[in-house]
DNA sequence: TGAATAGATGCAGTCAATGTAGTAATGTGA
DNA sequence: TCACATTACTACATTGACTGCATCTATTCA
């Protein structure tokens, strides 16, 4: 009972924010402004978003755990491309389930492709995702001996799909036709890393 | 001999900021006690970097403009994946022949590796330069339709490269091996899309 | 020499973010 | 029903990056 107060307050503060970043653009909303916007104390707002940049894209979250577990289930036979290959398909499919089907805000997508600080928060968390895999596919695949290798293609992959997403989306398309951008994407770099 | 008493001080600034952050880690240092250190107003450290990121990378420059001109300059015969290619080749053989080779001392590759706020400030700066290699591609070869996919290929190009170079700094690679590593990352994703 | 220019300064102010201490409401156990 | 703890929230103060503005001073040049 108490959680649900708290998670109002919470959805009041993204609401506000996004009002205000739509009319008057990011830079040019203080934290104070939001919080008073939703009727809290400034305090309060850092209590729910760790920083000014969350609470546009908290729950923009890209599911890296599916993807190191898939990878750490991986089938004796299947080979480390081939695995990175399902993994990063899995993530598109749940991005394409979750953040792309259920709306994620037009103002939202506006922000994260034009305001610099959103967008390096995004590449930050990419990074993050990035070494995971890589950690996991190492785990996998102790065999696999060079670390740099197997960085390089996590790298072009994620570089791939993240760059497709980000120009279909900024031409306008359609959460659809974004989706088969990242596969096509994905599925060129994955084609020439089996060989 | 105005100019050589700015470049100086610029260079006092650098010089303290770096034994600072090496002694203390780059959060633990405030701004004021690098101008403290070099023996000038805070306002002045700002007069010379933008951020406090750029007293670490400033002239850690990736030569974008080299590779806009390669791809301007194409020829007529040359396939878009091939200049890509070639401009790619060239921009990595300048960081190696300025940035790795001149010391680019390991206190700044360690900064670099480790430090949240740099990190952003790189990727930052290499979001950008992919944006000016599309766009400079665009111009080049107004007959391929489709935005989405140059941008996909150059996305996997520099995310296979950075990320290669990255692990192979890391992993404390010389200089040539850390080249070596580019090459061949950039030199996988080359091969794939030129069929 | 005198005027313009440009590097450097001090100061006040904005804004994000954090630490501290405290209030008030909501829960829980006796 | 009365302590009690927990917890969302608040007010206040502070740090630290960064900016605007007026000013000072040392070149540079006419």
């Amino acid at each position: 009972m108490r959680e649900r107060k708290k998670r109002r307050t919470r959805e009041t503060l993204i609401a506000a924010a996004v009002e205000l970043f739509r009319r008057q653009g990011y830079e040019a909303t203080t934290v104070a402004q939001i919080a008073a916007a939703a009727d809290v104390s400034t305090r309060t707002f850092f209590l729910h978003f760790p920083t000014k940049e969350d609470v546009v894209l908290a729950d923009a979250g890209m599911r890296v755990e599916l993807a190191v577990r898939i990878i750490e289930g991986r089938g004796a036979d299947e080979s480390l491309p081939d695995v990175l290959a399902t993994a990063v398909e899995r993530m598109i499919s749940e991005v394409a389930g979750s953040d792309l089907a259920t709306g994620m805000a037009d103002v939202r997508v506006e922000l994260m492709l034009t305001v610099p600080d959103l967008q390096a928060w995004m590449l930050r968390r990419l990074l993050d995702a990035q070494r995971r895999i890589v950690d996991a596919l190492r785990r996998s695949y102790p065999e696999e001996g060079d670390v740099v290798a197997v960085g390089a293609l996590v790298g072009a992959m994620m570089g791939a799909v993240t760059s497709a997403a980000a120009y279909a989306l900024r031409r306008g398309d359609t959460p659809e036709e974004v989706t088969a951008a990242m596969r096509a994407a994905a599925g060129r770099v994955a084609l020439s890393s089996s060989r």
